[in-house]
DNA sequence: GCCTAATTGACATTTTCTGCCAACTTGTCG
DNA sequence: CGACAAGTTGGCAGAAAATGTCAATTAGGC
């Protein structure tokens, strides 16, 4: 069952106002571009950007097939591979919202702003913990301590997760994603004791 | 050579707004306290409370003692010793400011609304991540690779020493906070192969 | 084709945050 | 001690972000 019209047009306005919003990013730099413009260039009114994405930050954490009830990721997660998951939630995401219909988005596409300017960091490093509480949940659940879990989910998504994605873009994202991923997992499977 | 009139004054206002902040926050909450308000509470100016805090969620972020150029941490951080490290700057977190003259704002006051109030939370990750920037370095001085450098760093400051703090404010701060720390380097040193 | 529920846009308002400048305070040096 | 320089503060004006409210429009179900 596909979507409804409804789900198809709010779907199409939030990937109207990613474009948009990063055209003009791109063109004039973050700071300079306020929500009316994003709006005005997107063909919304201001009041429903924020009711999108709740604030200007929300370009960057907001996901637009979860704003229709959809989640590609629920069934992704192993507590007991936790580097696997990790290469396996890159993979998905590389390969686009794969929505039938639309192409919109390229994936990473704003990656620049999410390192460039401290309050897209800081928010996205909000969703980042709210993954985390959720990890965290399932290592409990896998009989892990709730100290531990917090611990460990925190330092796979924030360390080595969020941490390959800076270090590929800063090497000009020549190498593949996927090696990152890889490597900033075995960093922390030794424990920081050197290789 | 104590301190010059000017930082002396300086210290005494940003600890003056701190508490001040803290007293309005526990009285009625987060969000509903403006900057008027706590200006007006402490007596300085709006525009002075933005000069030293920057925002709102700064209050929780700033370091007094930096905005004088002190720094107590310094030499306490051993790249090479990372568990132990957290373990000292809790300790000197935990007995507090400590210039001579002032007891002013007790440590870990206000933990709570980092803990509950995103805007805060993410702000203090973002403090978080300049430190796991600087960390990072120090790491690559003494010789690991950038990639594994980032993920260590972070893995130790969001993780174990972040994390730490969370589990302890919850379990109600009960049992003390340098057993949680250590508990959380460990998780990190078996690189969460369970016990 | 209607009725209901969801969605949108417009408006007003509060709050955060910044630039600018005049008044004042502190440090310093003759 | 007394000026001069440098640093600091407060007030004002204004841009932008964010939220509540409500009437108007649009989609869905029957």
């Amino acid at each position: 069952m596909p979507l409804t019209l409804r789900q198809r047009n709010r779907l199409d306005a939030i990937h109207r106002i990613m474009d948009a919003a990063m055209d003009l990013f791109d063109e004039r730099g973050y700071a300079d571009v306020t929500i009316d413009e994003i709006a005005a260039a997107s063909g919304v009114s201001p009041r429903t950007f924020y009711r999108y994405f709740g604030t200007k930050e929300g370009l960057f954490t907001a996901d637009p097939l979860a704003a229709v009830g959809l989640d590609r990721y629920a069934g992704q997660i192993d507590p007991g591979d936790l580097p696997g998951t990790l290469e396996r939630l890159v993979a998905l995401i590389d390969e686009g919202p794969g929505t039938s219909e639309d192409t919109r988005p390229r994936p990473w596409r704003g990656m620049r702003y999410v390192l460039e300017e401290p309050s897209v960091r800081a928010a996205v490093y909000g969703a980042l913990d709210g993954a985390a509480e959720r990890l965290a949940a399932l290592l409990r659940d896998a009989g892990e301590s709730p100290a531990r879990a917090r611990v460990i989910a925190r330092s796979y998504l924030f360390g080595a997760y969020f941490g390959a994605l800076e270090q590929w873009h800063l090497d000009g994202r020549s190498r593949p994603l996927r090696d990152y991923v890889r490597e900033g997992a075995a960093a922390l499977a030794d424990g920081g004791r050197g290789k």
